[in-house]
DNA sequence: CATGAATGAGGATTCATTCAT
DNA sequence: TATGAATGAATCCTCATTCAT
């Protein structure tokens, strides 16, 4: 990747989320990148593949440290809280792609291929949270329910922590995730 | 309210959420609504003040109901039932609603004052949840996050089903409820 | 039709001519027009589209006096006769619509169906010629030859005397016809 | 000239032809060439100058056979069909160059110079033409008229066999040569 | 000679808003 | 109230040309 593109996906990035993708010109992203308007079109093709790119690079970022972790043998029940305690604190420590996951996630700007292929991405992290609505660990449930549950509770918690910076405490933190437990336990 | 202002906010209402603010032309809302572009501006003055006046109705259409029912004398926990399962409720018949909230709730078109009136509006549904966390009827927490875990856990709940319309059984319902609850008690 | 439409077609004809289709800015044509840009696209919906309404419009002022002409009962040769005079002086008297005619009457820019709609309005016009072809009068040939001889010999005229203005007198006038003329006689 | 000029040319003469010169990026030229951006502007100054080149260059490869045949002594009447059969048949074998010529003969990118070369080159084939029109042998007529009389002959003759190739036959090249001097003759 | 990333001026089109009817 | 033609600033994108390698 040169430096310039990379330079267009932090501008990128940083825009789309305090703007939205429709009021944010082309032209804006260049200038803070510090390019030409032309030069964002030499890398991207247009507007919506800059995002889709945006999307994705964003998406391998946040999985990259979180597959490591999970090669391991751990038990069921660590690779869940592994995953929740990674997740939580990568999106704390990157605050603007947490809000760009927030807004963008069911934007119908990102096309079908680039939700497959995050899809993909996830295949494995997603593994331990189904396996678990069927190890018998916790109340009788379906996957599905499971995987948006954790999902759900992840998000709420750390838009929270993001709104009360001060409530970021270890002792909040476990809190959280205990709450996201005893929900579950039978 | 004219049967056209009216018309114009329904077509607004799917429109942005269909196209998002910035990608709806005034023009096309117009269109849909079956008046013309002039009449638009008529009743709204500029594009942001229609959107305004359209979160603001829709927030009331959602309250009207809840209201009445907290007005009788029932115990703390009957009301954060009746909270939970008419929101749910409400939600769940109201798909576009919910998109309109979970796609534009922290959109920056929707101004100070709107949000501040919009808060008015659910300062006695918000009474309940707030007594509940210093009822010690549950787990020691602090009201904000009981009020954050709360609407985190009833959006959560609903896109779940919202994705899943067969889970929608009295059954998944209660255990829904269920989880939320359990995860806050002692 | 607008007024502001008329001085737009007017305005379009002129500068297509001199600088080629690619060439010429919709904001020139707007600005020679004397209207705005948007008011361009208000009655034309893009471009393409405002070139191929001109091509009809151009097609149907050169026809509307020739059909009425044809009307009469006159013979064969004279419908021939009155098609070259009528075609040869008004293409002289309107040198714009002419080089039009011969930049872009091949140009992929026209599309098919307007392309068909030109040909409906020179149906009866081509009929004596076809006619001619059929007649026994002439050396024995195909219809589509005789077709694209009267043409080329019209053309190749018009041009000829557009580029000397001088040699335009009755005599080589009569001189052109009697040449095409003769070509074809037995 | 290098492999890669002439493959620029060769390029250049099919796009140009199928898009017009202001639709014809210079990108796509080198790509179709197989070359970078970089090398068409090592060979070429600007794409003005590219296509000053190309139409020299079509011109001189059609003149080249011409020129030999004529030097031989050959009567006046002769040399008239030869220029009329080689010309006809080299077009006709060259398509791509004959619509070059057609859409590109008026065009204002080429410069004065351009077509004063091209003149040059034609000087000694127009000869017998002029020197027709003053032998006596046809109609009176003066020299400009029987040099267009008899390009556009030739132009529209071209063009209907290209338009029917199920035409091009021998009987029907006689006798387009026919119809041509029959409409010169006394 | 050859390359292709980078440039930025230019052009087609959109759209919120106005205003005369 | 209602209309829709008119406006022109704003935006996405293209493309001829340059230049460092």
């Amino acid at each position: 990747m040169t430096e310039k593109k990379q330079a267009i996906l932090n501008a990128a990035l940083d825009l789309f989320i305090e703007r939205g993708f429709h009021n944010t010109p082309t032209s804006l992203i260049a200038k803070e990148a510090g390019v030409a308007t032309g030069t964002l079109f030499h890398h991207f093709k247009n507007k919506e593949i800059l995002f889709n790119e945006l999307y994705l690079s964003v998406k391998r970022n946040m999985i990259e440290g979180l597959q490591e972790g999970l090669n391991t043998e751990i038990s069921l029940l660590e690779k869940i809280g592994y995953i929740w305690g990674y997740s939580l604190n990568w999106l704390i420590k990157h605050p603007q792609e947490f809000r760009f996951f927030q807004e963008f996630g069911n934007s119908p700007v990102i096309s079908k291929i680039t939700r497959e292929e995050a899809m993909n991405l996830f295949a494995n992290i997603a593994e331990p949270i189904i396996e678990l609505s069927e190890s018998g660990l916790i109340k009788e449930s379906y996957p599905e329910f499971i995987m948006d549950y954790f999902q759900g509770m992840m998000y709420t918690t750390v838009k929270h922590f993001m709104k009360y910076p001060e409530k970021f405490t270890d002792e909040n933190i476990s809190q959280a995730f205990e709450i996201f437990w005893n929900g579950l336990e039978k």
